[in-house]
DNA sequence: TCGCCTACGCACCTAGAAAC
DNA sequence: GTTTCTAGGTGCGTAGGCGA
């Protein structure tokens, strides 16, 4: 997050001026990005653009604009104490040199373009009078007024080298004189000397503009619209969103959960910017259509410089990422969300916590910068805004993101045994006991779900399991690990029994304690290996139920053929498992499948692969090959849903009649 | 009502010329 | 050296026609 004008910026009153209404807001940022984001913030605040009116070339390059490619001064800068024009910038005891400056418009400020409209006017009587063959819609269209006003309001801004090693105090003409010319000479010689960089800004008043029109909530028509709102729209379109009715919806959504969650700070409705108009909204699908299109028949994908972008993008995320994992793992969310959205100190943060406070003072940096946690600049204290705590909440209902990255040091750890894999003569996978914790992760990133939707909305959704599950079944959990659904079962359907299988004996035991600890007879948890169950299991279980599960199977093919085996003739088979598509083209531009794909490389794929004989289906197996092997092994696909609160695919099956 | 398409004019940006 | 003007290219919003 860049500077925020409305903190950092001290209110200066300028001459004449005597209230508030009719401050000059004035100071300095670091780089021309936070410039920017000033001029932005006070766009949405007061619902209007500032369009660029005179920019200095260089503007934002600062000492290099004053430098050819070898380092040598082309232009000699003059030294100034004070800025005495426009008092842009405020002096302090450092001498400084103007290097460039930019200044912006009001969108209803003057119109450049008039001399130009006034001929093409002429042009268009003379035409009419002549009885000029126009198109005779033209005769009788409506033109468009001009939106100038002239209105006054700028905003100036000065980029500045401060030539730090020579802050003095002494206000006389000649020690000023000896100084410039020290400077001066420093320059000329090439000689290496400190500076500092600054672009100072200066804030048109709010008379400014009311002299001439309306700010805030009463204006806002004909603003272009947003960057951020049609780089929204483009993606959804890329998406496939083709009503304008479901655009204008999730458009809205955007603004009001990502874009401006805090009703305060939301731009009004007003403005186009970030409200257009249903027909804005219609021609700009058409066009990103149009885009698309044409992309696709040139087979172009994207520019270099969108590469570069999203690729830049793509890499900070991934460090991000780290970070946040860290943050999750180490409790450093837990103690946030616990010190609730108040504002706190790196102190209290760490002492919450119980770490080192300079290693939290580094992760707050990273967090900050990344707009994950919030900072006062003020006070330097930091916050976690409530919408953004139940994505970091241990058992949140909303997301299972949170979990997820704290498997990333997990696949971090094992990335040299990776690379040994992928070599033609390393080995050819991983041991399950290679991912320390992996079941505890597994079991918090099932969890949500389990807790949340399994009974109150999966088994509802199917009437006749639930009926029969009430009344008691025999139900198979299969690959339970450490067993939560299995005692959901049990718990929620008394009357059934209930058997957890999986092969890691760490997992099942942890299961048999929590059914002891419940004191739950109908559940029974059993160490073995999928593959190899036992014939007098034959035709004995009514409902089997996997989560996640087959495609992590070495053996999946003869996993499958023993399940059918031992289900009863009418009895059904939930697999619910992850949902893609087979083909690598077809889960292209996929962002959710890139990290399934990911997630398969770092672990399922070495872990069944591990095994001699090893199907190695992989995460990212998808639907035409799960559909394929469930034939194979005796079972018909009656339906392919996704369930509620989950990102799986659910394959309920019935066994074949022979 | 919506999608698709065209036409039109306003506004913006940039670079270069002209004026101060 | 700085400011103002101008032309050319481009983006964007509005209007309107037409067919489904």
């Amino acid at each position: 997050m860049a500077a925020t004008w409305t903190q950092v910026w001290t209110p200066v009153h300028e001459p004449g001026g005597s209230t508030e209404e009719e401050e000059h807001l004035r100071g300095w940022v670091s780089n021309t990005d936070e410039a920017e984001d000033v001029k932005e913030q006070l766009q949405v605040a007061e619902c209007i653009t500032f369009v660029g009116d005179r920019k200095g070339k260089g503007f934002g390059n600062g000492i290099l604009h004053l430098q050819n490619p070898d380092g040598k001064l082309i232009h000699m800068p003059r030294v100034r104490f004070s800025d005495i024009k426009d008092n842009v910038v405020s002096a302090d005891s450092v001498p400084f040199a103007i290097v460039s400056r930019y200044s912006l418009r009001c969108m209803y400020g003057k119109d450049k373009n008039q001399a130009a409209k006034r001929k093409n006017e002429e042009l268009a009587e003379k035409a009419m009078k002549e009885d000029h063959p126009l198109p005779r819609k033209r005769k009788y269209r409506r033109l468009q007024g001009s939106k100038k006003k002239g209105c006054p309001a700028m905003i100036e801004m000065k980029e500045v080298i401060r030539f730090t090693d020579y802050d003095t105090n002494d206000d006389s003409g000649m020690s000023k004189r000896a100084i410039s010319d020290h400077i001066r000479a420093d320059l000329r010689n090439g000689d290496k000397f400190n500076f500092e960089r600054r672009i100072y800004i200066r804030l048109p008043s709010k008379t400014d503009h009311q002299s001439v029109h309306t700010l805030g909530k009463l204006t806002g028509f004909m603003n272009p619209m947003h960057k951020t709102v049609s780089t929204k729209l483009v993606d959804l379109v890329g998406h496939g969103v083709t009503n304008l009715n479901e655009m204008k919806r999730h458009l809205r959504a955007h603004l009001h959960t990502v874009l401006f969650p805090d009703v305060e700070k939301r731009p009004s409705i007003t403005d186009t910017a970030f409200y257009p108009s249903d027909n804005t909204i219609r021609q700009r699908m058409y066009a990103a259509r149009m885009q698309l299109r044409i992309m696709a028949e040139a087979g172009e994908k994207e520019t270099h410089d969108q590469f570069e972008k999203r690729f830049s993008t793509l890499v900070i995320h991934g460090f991000v990422s780290l970070s946040t994992s860290l943050g999750i793992q180490s409790g450093l969310f837990e103690a946030l969300i616990k010190l609730k959205d108040e504002e706190r100190t790196v102190k209290e943060i760490a002492d919450t916590a119980g770490l080192k406070e300079r290693y939290v003072q580094e992760w707050l940096g990273v967090m900050v910068a990344a707009d994950i946690v919030d900072i006062n600049p003020e006070t330097e204290k930091y916050s976690l805004p409530p919408h953004r705590i139940p994505f970091f909440q241990p058992g949140s209902s909303v997301s299972d993101l949170g979990v997820l990255l704290t498997e990333l040091p997990t696949f971090g750890g094992l990335y040299k045994k990776l690379l040994d894999c992928l070599k033609k003569d390393g080995p050819q996978g991983l041991s399950y006991s290679e991912y320390t914790d992996f079941h505890a992760m597994m079991s918090n990133l099932s969890g949500r779900w389990v807790l949340h939707h399994l009974v109150q909305d999966f088994i509802p959704s199917m009437p006749q399991i639930e009926e029969q599950m009430k009344s008691g079944i025999r139900i198979l959990d299969l690959g339970c690990g450490r067993g939560l659904a299995s005692l959901v079962f049990a718990e929620n359907y008394p009357n059934s029994t209930v058997v957890g299988l999986d092969f890691s004996e760490e997992a099942i035991n942890y299961g048999k304690e929590r059914a002891k600890e419940k004191g739950l007879t109908n559940v029974e948890f059993v160490c073995e290996d999928a593959a190899c169950i036992p014939d007098d299991w034959n035709n004995t279980i009514d409902y089997i139920y996997t989560f996640d599960v087959i495609h992590d199977l070495a053996h999946a093919d003869k996993v499958l053929l023993a399940l059918n085996r031992i289900l009863k003739p009418d009895g059904v088979f939930s697999m619910i498992d992850t949902d893609c598509k087979t083909k690598h083209s077809e889960n292209a531009s996929n962002a959710l499948c890139s990290l399934m794909y990911t997630v398969s490389l770092f672990h399922c794929l070495p872990i069944s692969l591990f095994f001699e004989g090893s199907v190695g289906l992989g995460t990212c197996w998808g639907r035409e090959k799960a559909t394929e092997l469930l034939k194979d092994a005796g079972f018909r696909v009656d339906s392919i849903t996704k369930p509620v609160g989950t990102d799986e695919a659910h394959y309920m099956c019935t066994k074949k009649v022979k």
